[in-house]
DNA sequence: TGTACATCAGTGAACGCGCGTTCACTGATGTAC
DNA sequence: TGTACATCAGTGAACGCGCGTTCACTGATGTAC
C-alpha cells in the first residue's frame, strides 16, 4: 500500500528516530531491523527502500542523529559550566537512550565499518568545535584546543564508567570528581 | 574422551584466555561459544562443563581476566608517568584485544547483567587503588582520590576516542593532549 | 474536473545462517580390589 | 603391580530462535489524458 511522499519521509524519520534511541540503549548489535521498524509502526520489508545500504547505513545515520541530539542541547546552554554539569549530572538521571553516544556506543563503533566510524568521528569533531568555542570565549587561551580534548575525554570517560559500573556511589564519585575538576 | 584433570584445567584456561582476548576485539556479542572454544582447540559441547553459568559466567571471568592483564603491567611499571604514557601511547600500537577493557568493553558492559558489571566494577576499583597509591607516593595530596578518578576517566575517555575514531591524527591528538596534561 | 493506469511504499513469507544451550554418546582416566 | 570397571571431559548432532536480506505481491498515490 503506497503512501504519500510526506508520509514516506515521516516513516523513514521514525525508523531513524527509533534506531537513534534504541541503539544507544541496547547497542548496535542489540536490536534487529525487524524490532526497529516495528518500534516505528512499520514492518521490516520496507526497510531497504529507505536504507539501501542496509544496517550499516542505518547505524551511521543513527550515530549522526545521536550526536545531533546532544549538540542541540549544547547550543542552547548558557555556559560551558552548564554543559559540563548537564553532561555529568543530569544525564545520569536519564535513560541510557537519551545519553551521549560516545560512552553508550563508543566500544561498538570501534568494531564497525568506515561509514559508522566516519559518522562518529564527525560527531566528535563537532563536539570539539562546540566546546572549544566556549573555552576560547570565556578567556583567551593558547592551549584551548588541548584543554578541550582533555575536557571531552574526561567527560566521556566519566560517563562510560557511570554507565557500566554497578556501584552507584562509585559512578557518582566519577562524575562529581570530573565536574569539580573542570569547575575549578 | 576424558582427559587428565590437569589437561581439563588447561582447557578451561584456554577458553577463558580466548574470551579475554576476543571479547575485547569483537565485543561480548561479537563472538559465539562455538568459535571461542574452537580458538581454544576444543568443541563447543564441553563448554558448559567448565562454565555452568553459560555465556554470562564466561563474560564475567573474561572481564576479570582483562583487568588482570592491565593491572599486571601497572604493577611492574617504574612510575605513574610510565603507566600513563604506556596506557595512552604504547597501547595504540597494539591490537584491540590487548588494550584496556574499559574503553574496549565499557559500552557493552553497561548493557550486561550483574555478574559482568560486578566484575567490571571490581576491576575499576583495583585500577583506582593502583593509581592512587602511586599518586600518594609521589607527593602527599588530600585530593589524591579525586585526582585519581579524573586521571582514570580521562585516560579511558581518550582511549575510547582513539579506538573508535577513523581519523588517526585526531586519535593521537586525544592521547597526546591527555598525556601532556597529566605529565605537567 | 474526471477517469484510467503506471508507479512504488509497504507487507509478510521465505532464504540461509549463526546463536546459546542440551544431550546421548565415546573412550581415556583413575580408582577399587 | 595387574585387572576390571565407574567416572566424567570432551564430542557433535540437534533444538528453537532471531538475525539481515530478498522478493512476489498489494493497493493507495499521483500522473497522463
Amino acid at each position: 500500500m503506497k503512501v504519500t511522499k510526506e508520509q514516506a519521509a515521516l516513516n523513514k524519520a521514525a525508523i531513524l528516530r527509533a534506531a537513534t534511541d534504541l541503539y544507544r540503549e541496547r547497542g548496535i548489535d542489540g536490536i534487529g531491523i525487524s524490532e526497529l521498524t516495528k518500534a516505528a509502526g512499520l514492518t521490516h520489508g520496507g526497510f531497504y527502500g529507505h536504507f539501501p545500504g542496509g544496517k550499516e547505513q542505518l547505524a551511521a545515520e543513527a550515530v549522526c542523529g545521536a550526536f545531533a541530539d546532544v549538540l542541540r542541547e549544547w547550543d542552547t546552554a548558557d555556559s560551558l559550566e552548564c554543559i559540563v554539569v548537564n553532561y555529568l549530572a543530569e544525564q545520569l538521571t536519564r535513560e541510557l537512550h537519551e545519553r551521549c553516544p560516545i560512552p553508550t556506543l563508543g566500544s561498538d563503533v570501534a568494531r564497525c565499518g568506515e561509514k559508522v566510524r566516519g559518522a562518529f568521528t564527525q560527531g566528535v569533531k563537532d563536539m570539539i568545535i562546540s566546546l572549544q568555542t566556549r573555552i576560547e570565549g570565556e578567556h583567551s587561551d593558547p592551549e584551548a584546543h588541548a584543554k578541550t580534548m582533555c575536557l571531552l575525554a574526561s567527560m566521556a570517560g566519566a560517563m562510560l564508567m557511570a554507565n557500566a559500573l554497578n556501584d552507584e556511589a562509585l559512578s557518582q564519585e566519577f562524575t562529581k570528581a570530573v565536574t569539580a575538576y573542570w569547575s575549578a
